[in-house]
RNA sequence: GGCCCGUUCAUCUAGGGGUUAGGAUACAAGAUUUUCAUUCUUGGUACAGGGGUUCGAUUCCCCUACGGGCUACCA
């Protein structure tokens, strides 16, 4: 078992988006697999014919190719193991649940839904602490315990649908080590017999899951640990299909939180909350509902990676921006915390802006680009580079650059009225013209140039340049606040600063006077 | 309700029998930028509660509280 190769594998059920928190578990399977020089496997566990979405596969491919965290085997790869559709494997099952039923670990079901209903609203009312289909109540319903062998033969002849149970032990305990909490007891009384076939021929995860993971020679199952009460069933299927050597070990992952109030993320706490769930847009075919995913939103995969790595794992050092690289070089399951994490969107903010400022002024130019064009504007790549030097400080994301230099690409419509009135005195028109006045007749447009230039207007007339600093910027941008306005002024030009002082003069002249 | 898992600053977390309980984000103050942002400095707030064990518990054990997950012919 220990010298096995390392073969991890992400589940997900194409049922919709692909959660923040599954996107997490992912990444972790993929750390741990290359950290380990082993095999990181998709397979796609659509054994619930009713929540298949159409897109959804699709939609979980695009997204682990966005953040560069590919698996080596998958349904599109391919592999040793293929098919990685459970849909596509239906067949294989059959034996397994079978070979169960043989050794008297299985039995047949033929109990309607309406049954099963009656027989908890009983329990219920009878004040059973848990209602459950177990070694007790299976005696009391329609099954191949119950039923003769001829009356089960019958049945099956017939065609009447039926399921498949597992039968567990009435009182047994069953313990197994998961390498992030240690060992976990839990006693079969506490159980039930849970479904391992459905009436329409499909396994349940259950069955699939562990048939699975033991053809694919899995050897480490890292997952949610929304699946930690249903590890002992797996432990106890391995057990029972005869695989207690060669099961993998657990890993379950601690939880991703709801940023306020109680409960796991949910999709719908991003578009209430604002911020995103999940890593791309997503609309559901059949709802019409649409999710909004990081990449849109103007994230860097990197970004994304980082951060959600960090959200339940640390490197035990202060470390905390990382490359995949070195994700996948320091990563280690005993370093990821039991309690769930809350999810802090600010800091995942802060890390975009990091990555942001990680980019050169060329490189965010290229990015920034195709939206200068889209806004229809029409400037050289050296122009916006300049621009993008700017601005970059103040934006966490690209897609934030416009709303910081608009002002860059058109003259402003409006100016900021409020803030203008509040610094506005009688004087201030007579300064500022004389002011427009000196850039005017200035021939050097290098910032250092005009700010001497202004600055020598100024002491002329004795006014220091505080007081009329925000005014001029309001003038010639709109706004109160942004770059250095020498900079700004040098990257505009004579013609267009000279226009733009006039055009804002006429106005606070009308205005103020 | 039952079963299982968890609980260190507002948030993510380090630490783990003897520490001024550390870092990051956020927040606040100051410096720089006569703007904003960046940057720098500084600041405040944390071991859920109660019992043990111990010379000594935030750290180990138990109980309680709280939080979370599961409790389907869903995964």
């Amino acid at each position: 078992m220990s010298d096995r190769r390392v073969r991890v594998r992400f589940a997900p059920s194409p049922t919709g988006t692909l959660h923040i928190g599954g996107v997490r578990t992912a990444l972790y399977n993929y750390l741990f697999a290359h950290k380990l020089g082993g095999d990181f496997i998709l397979r796609i566990e659509d054994t619930d014919q009713n929540r298949f979405v159409p897109g959804a596969e699709a939609y979980i491919m695009e997204a682990l190719n966005w953040l560069g965290i590919n698996p080596t085997e998958s349904p599109i790869h391919g592999g040793p193991h293929a098919p990685y559709r459970q849909s596509e494997r239906k067949e294989m099952y059959r034996a397994y649940a079978e070979q169960l039923l043989q050794s008297g670990h299985a039995y047949y079901a033929f109990d309607t839904p309406e049954e099963l209903e009656d027989m908890r609203t009983k329990l219920t009312a009878a004040k059973v602490a848990s209602p459950q289909y177990n070694a007790v109540t299976r005696n009391s319903m329609k099954n191949s315990v119950t039923l003769s062998e001829d009356d089960v033969k019958r049945r099956l002849d017939a065609g009447e649908p039926y399921v498949i149970r597992m039968k567990l032990p009435r009182q047994e305990e069953v313990r197994f080590h998961d390498i992030i909490r240690g060992w976990i007891l839990v006693q079969t009384q506490n159980m039930d017999d849970k479904v391992l076939f459905k009436s329409d021929g499909m396994p349940t995860y259950h069955l699939a899951n562990v048939v699975d993971d033991y053809l694919m020679k899995i050897t480490h199952v890292i997952r949610g640990e929304e699946w930690l009460p249903s590890a002992p069933l797996h432990v106890l299927l391995y057990r029972y299909l005869g695989w207690e050597e060669v099961m993998p070990q657990f890993a379950h992952l601690p939880l991703i939180l709801k940023p306020d109030g109680n409960g796991k993320l949910s999709k719908r706490d991003g578009d209430r909350l604002g911020f995103p769930v999940a890593p791309l847009n997503w609309k559901d075919p059949l709802t019409g509902d649409t999710t909004s995913g990081y990449r849109e939103k103007g994230y860097y995969p990197e970004a994304v990676l980082n951060f959600l790595c960090m959200l339940g794992w640390n490197p035990g050092t202060t470390q905390e921006m990382f490359s995949l690289e070195e994700l996948i070089e320091q990563f280690s399951l005993e370093r990821v915390s039991k309690a769930g994490a809350k999810f802090d969107f600010e800091k995942a903010k802060w890390f975009n802006h990091q990555y942001l400022l990680k980019h050169s002024d060329s490189e965010l130019a290229s990015e920034f680009m195709p939206l200068v064009q889209a806004a229809g504007f029409d400037r050289s790549m050296e122009y916006v580079t300049t621009v993008v030097s700017l601005v970059k400080e103040r934006a966490n994301f690209v897609n934030d650059f416009m709303e910081h230099a608009r002002f860059f690409f058109e003259a402003p419509s409006s100016w900021d009225e409020a803030t203008l009135g509040k610094k506005w005195k009688p004087e201030t028109q007579g300064i500022l013209e004389g002011w427009r006045d000196a850039l005017i007749n200035t021939d050097d447009y290098s910032a250092a140039a005009l700010e001497a230039a202004s600055k020598a207007y100024l002491e002329s007339i004795g006014v220091g340049i505080g007081q009329v600093l925000q005014a001029f910027r309001i003038l010639i941008t709109g706004l109160p606040a942004g770059p250095s306005m020498f900079e700004v002024c040098a990257l505009l030009g004579k013609e267009e600063v000279g226009a733009r002082f006039s055009k804002a003069l006429e106005f606070t002249q009308s205005r103020f006077a």
